[in-house]
DNA sequence: TGTACATCAGTGAACGCGCGTTCACTGATGTAC
DNA sequence: TGTACATCAGTGAACGCGCGTTCACTGATGTAC
């Protein structure tokens, strides 16, 4: 699966519209990232998702016990994307982790820059309560799990001293989510915003990041 | 002026109110950053700031367009706070830029921990469209400008390759708000969370970055 | 195989909510003569 | 110095809004006998 990934899905016409859904589970979460994509956080609403989903706006009640819990589900979701992407790259064999790390900087960071709104449900204290969805957690620690894993493959190529991966995961980490949020709410003076390669940006910081490991 | 002071007005009482207020422009960026800090950006509503600021909640519309222009100034009132601490920090003159660099990420991300939903209204796009307050873009301009000025004495000091400022400021504060974001999203697994030093890890992150200027 | 019944998913009307915002107003202030 | 008037800050009642959520219900499904 690839973070790019189109995943929506065929419109239940009238005709073919049965009672039960089926999976009403899965189709609300599709509706509320299709809907946090094409309207942004302030147009998600239950009501909205339900109207995409093509159900009452009580029927989502069944499912979800309040609205921020269909937040917890769409967050997780993004975890899950990207830790499949991590996990498409550590399967990259023939790659060394150096390539690996900067790989996967670029990929996370034009992760954000594309599905922003997806981004604030995941990263904004302000929405969801993370203590109340362990599953969010879990899914959260997987995908951080995977970089860990990353570093340790760096280490074992020479490519990182040999330390405490955990920290230099939290380091790598670090410095890609903070120039993926400030690209993303552009924080950076316009100026400097209007005449920056992206692309180019992420690599300098991945190579700060890489030659600190070196020590 | 300190990153952490305290700057709460004394109230008004019944009997000294003018029915003029004198500056209620400021009062009601003071009364919303108060209540940033008792109740988060959830509590903070045009009534509950004209509340608390001793004001009919009509009384705000004199001064602000709407909310979002109350928004922007608290979060103008932000960056000028960060620039007069990196101020600070730079009339330091017996510090190496070395040391000034390390102390300006422990009050960066410390600040950003303190008061995490300053920071929200700060840097979260979905509560203020920065496009509309070219005020709020030239606090936020002026508080790099400062960053950008310390990494150029990083360089004096050849601390520093000899390169362009303004990409390894960049670097630099990516490191420390995706550090500071993190922390206080909490989005670290909580098991590493739980036994971390976040000194200790503001100092490495800060060494990564230093020993990445380095070349 | 057929019937009775429990179970559960989805419906649609209704409620309450506090919010942001508007409006006609009133009270205070300052300035021109 | 005193008066008339324009200006502007603050008032309080009112409105509309769409939202999240609840509730008694109905339709569909599966299982026990």
């Amino acid at each position: 699966m690839n973070l790019n990934e189109d995943r929506t899905l065929p419109e239940v016409t009238q005709a073919t519209k049965p009672y039960h859904h089926g999976d009403l589970w899965q189709a609300l979460v599709r509706a509320g990232i299709e809907i946090l994509r094409a309207d942004g956080v302030h147009g998600l609403t239950l009501r909205a998702v339900a109207r995409r989903a093509g159900v009452s706006h009580a029927a989502p009640y069944r499912h979800f016990a309040d609205k921020e819990a269909l937040l917890a589900a769409i967050a997780e979701d993004g975890y899950h994307l990207l830790a499949s992407d991590l996990a498409d790259l550590l399967a990259m064999r023939q790659q060394t982790a150096t390539d690996l790390l900067r790989l996967a900087g670029h990929r996370y960071v034009q992760f954000v820059l594309a599905n922003p709104d997806d981004v604030r449900v995941m990263f904004s204290g302000m929405l969801v309560d993370y203590d109340k969805y362990p599953d969010l957690c879990a899914a959260s620690n997987a995908a951080f799990v995977l970089l860990v894993e990353l570093i340790t493959r760096l280490q074992a190529e020479h490519a990182a001293i040999q330390e405490d991966p955990y920290r230099q995961a939290l380091a790598a980490w670090s410095m890609m989510h903070g120039l993926a949020s400030l690209l993303m709410e552009q924080s950076f003076p316009p100026e400097i915003q209007a005449i920056m390669d992206v692309d180019a940006l992420i690599d300098y910081c991945a190579g700060i990041v890489m030659r600190g490991f070196r020590g």
